[in-house]
RNA sequence: CGGGGCGUGGCGCAGCCUGGUAGCGCACCUGCUUUGGGAGCAGGGAGUCGGAGGUUCAAAUCCUCUCGCCCCGACCA
């Protein structure tokens, strides 16, 4: 007898230990991992494939709204950072600060940091303050605006917690930064930039988000207002997708970015500022994956099939690899969505071992190609939306002709599957009782998958917000802007009790 | 930083309580047999047990310190 197969490729399930099983399934699917350095990943070649299209996709769209790429340097003077005190307090904690630039031989023979700094440097946490100085340099006429900038690179933030992909040390975005004469245009930017991350989410990660605005206690450090995207994990918690801000002229009074207008008076400059980053490949995992590992949504998959060549005797292998790869060059040909369809193949003769090895790593087709393909003209697919032994055979002329057509039908599968999940989790709650019961697990020593995504009211009150914070570890995740889903209506705050305009979404958070 | 759990070949784990220099499954390599599938048989490579120190004739096993990971809390764009 052999060995029985495991129930699922991915051990622990989601239902028997969540966190860990999000760390196997990154293991699992080969995208990253843990580095020597605390709080840091390696993102391997399948994981960053996912960046990349990511970045391709988002680069594509700020361009197309005037947006220009531009790099500024990853260390910043220490005193940059002291010029706004709300992001002083937001990131002074977290901050990684260089204070030498030389190494030289210890007693002990090994190295010692050397030739100290006059002024310490701090590795950007985020950029705001170094691009402003160079605005506050390139601005001098309402003619210089507005500026509208975007720069990819990485971050440090020293979190004491970190996981990887949601929360690490050291990660992967893009940081927009831009400069106008007015409120308005700026604040209708800092919507443009967030509809662009709706799409993102929406349409290439099919990732359902609900797109709102920042309680004030939730802002950015120094935002006026912080529009952000709220995505809904497996676990039922909240994952913070991306953020658009307005910073008002918070910025530009402490950097002093000022322009003459067209009547030769002195204004500040009104700036925005906005990012995604490689905490997206974290929430698509935890948004689609299975016990089976990662599902990839086409739009942005590292590959988007892999051909499988099933070979019995030695005398099929010529045949069998000849119609692989003439398959492989055809299906290159295949344009989708404006990029050549990616395509894997997998001679490795190691049996069904070599299937799972895929799935796990999420790609959404597989097809296997055999000697009784060969004799019929077809191929015999799997995809990995559906149950890992549904598989269809199909005249190869067809498939090729209905790849891009399979592709978009998974693509929507997971997107109705993960919204039908967000929608199932999200409740409407009245009474403070209900809200508590709601956010409290059964099992206290190892808590349950509980909770979700809580419409309730809220007076407006910070302190509603700190007690029920402090009470649950429940946060406002926004206040949603969709009116037709979450139409405002007067109540009865679920902390407080006192007049409540509008319902807010509540949940725990990542 | 506080509370809890854990660190043994690539992955998952046993051994630790009752000290005597390491074992299992998977993966990997070789051969044969298989082949629409998480194959079978045989052989093989790989770890000194997170790190440092201590106790001891002897430590993965006991003690101390330390680093890292996970969970809860604090904190967090």
């Amino acid at each position: 007898m052999t060995t029985p197969s495991p129930q699922s490729a991915i051990q622990p399930t989601r239902d028997e230990d969540y966190p860990e099983w999000y760390q196997q399934v990154i293991k699992a699917s080969d995208m990253a991992e843990n580095s020597p350095v605390r709080g840091c990943m390696v993102i391997k070649p399948w994981g960053f494939a996912l960046w990349e299209n990511i970045v391709r996709i988002v680069d594509a769209r700020l361009k197309a709204i005037g947006v220009r790429n531009a790099y500024f340097p990853i260390f910043i003077p220490l005193n940059f950072l002291e010029k706004e005190a709300q992001h002083v307090e937001g990131f002074a904690k977290e901050c990684a600060v260089v204070t030498h630039h030389r190494l030289e031989k210890g007693a002990d023979g090994g190295l010692v940091p050397a030739g100290e700094l006059t002024e310490p440097l701090i590795v950007r946490p985020t950029s705001e303050t170094i691009i402003g100085d160079s605005f506050s340099k390139w601005v001098k006429s309402y003619r210089d605006l507005p500026i509208l900038i975007n720069q990819w690179g990485n971050v440090v933030r020293w979190e004491m917690r970190t996981r990887i992909f949601l929360r690490t040390s050291e990660f992967l975005w893009h940081e927009g930064h831009t400069v106008h004469a007015t409120a308005e245009e700026a604040m209708r930017l800092t919507q443009s930039i967030l509809d662009i991350y709706v799409d993102l989410a929406e349409n290439c990660l099919a990732m359902p988000v609900i797109a709102g605005k920042k309680s004030p206690a939730e802002r950015f450090p120094g935002a006026d207002d912080t529009l952000t995207i709220e995505a809904m994990m497996q676990d039922r918690k909240a994952l913070q997708a991306g953020t658009s801000h307005f910073l008002g002229q918070n910025f530009a009074r402490a950097q002093q970015i000022k322009y003459q207008d067209a009547n030769e008076q002195e204004q500040f400059a009104w700036t925005t500022s906005w990012a995604v980053s490689t905490r997206l490949l974290g929430g698509l995992v935890m948004t689609h994956g299975d016990d089976d590992g990662v599902i990839l949504p086409p739009r942005v998959a590292s590959s988007h099939l892999v051909l499988l060549p099933v070979i019995r005797k030695a005398a099929d292998q010529g045949p069998v690899m000849e119609y692989v790869d003439a398959l492989a060059r055809s299906l290159r040909a295949v344009d989708y969505h404006g990029q050549p369809l990616r395509v894997e193949v997998d001679a490795r003769d190691t049996g069904g071992a070599r299937n799972w090895d895929w799935i796990k790593k999420g790609i959404p087709l597989r097809i296997e190609i055999g000697p009784r393909d060969l004799a019929k003209d077809a191929v015999f697919f799997s995809r990995r939306d559906r149950d890992h032994r549904d598989k269809t055979a199909m005249r190869r002329a067809e498939f090729v002709a209905g790849v891009t057509g399979l592709l978009d039908d998974i693509q929507q599968t997971l997107h109705s599957r993960a919204l039908a999940f967000q929608q199932a989790n999200t409740r409407s709650i009245d009474t403070e009782e209900d809200f508590y019961d709601y956010f409290t697990p059964k099992r206290i020593e190892r808590p349950e998958i509980h909770g979700g995504f809580a419409l309730a009211h809220w007076c407006g009150d910070a302190r509603c917000e700190e007690k029920i914070k402090s009470d649950l570890g429940v946060t406002i995740r926004c206040l949603p802007f969709d009116e037709d889903r979450f139409a405002p209506a007067p109540g009865k705050c679920i902390a407080c009790g006192r007049q409540s305009p509008r319902r807010v979404i509540f949940a725990k958070s990542y």
